[in-house]
DNA sequence: GTCGTTGCAAAGCGTTTGCAGCCTA
DNA sequence: TAGGCTGCAAACGCTTTGCAACGAC
């Protein structure tokens, strides 16, 4: 990430405005109303340099492709509606000390993703 | 899944004897000991029935592709090794009861994984 | 002017589908 | 024998890579 080019300033201003984990899709969609000619390769190349740098999270659900979100926010982790399929941050996290893996493995990170209805799609039905 | 084929028994056979989740691969490579002429088309035509039919869980792990081990186990969760990519399942669960999602929201599963060294590869370094 | 960056196109990779022939029931 | 099942190959969607042209510094 060494030059400043329209293509990673409009890449940079999308993910800084979604305000959500966005998808490599969503991000080309939006970057290129700044940078018309904007390709799929270059997407996914700055997105891994971001990552890399550490500017930016990969969000990964299971069975999904992944997405990202501008890095900085405190451990946390995801759940997703299952009716909208919209994805929140659940603050917090519990259950980093209460690991209990078989004899001899050695833990080093963790993730988790609750499956439910989210506030408004509850009330729904 | 009205025929009992060969190729099917092959691939109920190495699920069951595995122990642990497979990937499509996996079953591929084991059941070809019993179907040698057996390909991957019909290892996910087969996944996909027997889970359908319930007697298959799919396992997916952020950013993989999908697992499969047999349906009717206890509530676990996995633990991936990133020195050898293996997956393994950890008994119980912790977590159901301390949920804290957001005011409203209704939780109905959640999926937890653990990373680190399995036993194997953490006496190895 | 250098050389990091871009964009096209092609290649990967895992998975799905079309279709003719096979084999279980 | 009927029709579900198989296996090859081709198609698929997403992501990565090769390479020549471009443009930030």
């Amino acid at each position: 990430m060494e030059r400043d080019t329209r293509q990673r300033r409009a890449i940079r201003k999308v993910l800084e405005a979604a305000g959500r984990p966005l998808s490599p899709q969503e991000i080309l969609a939006g970057a290129r109303r700044q940078a018309p000619t904007l390709g799929p390769a270059t997407v996914y190349r700055t997105l891994r340099a971001l990552a890399d740098e550490g500017w930016l999270t990969p969000v990964t659900l299971p069975g999904e492709p992944a997405r990202y979100e501008p890095a900085g926010k405190t451990h946390h982790h995801h759940f997703r509606c299952q009716r909208c399929d919209r994805l929140f941050e659940v603050e917090g996290c519990r259950q980093a000390s209460v690991a209990k893996a078989p004899r001899g493995f050695v833990i080093e990170d963790h993730e988790v993703v609750w499956y439910g209805r989210c506030a408004r799609c509850a009330r729904g039905s």
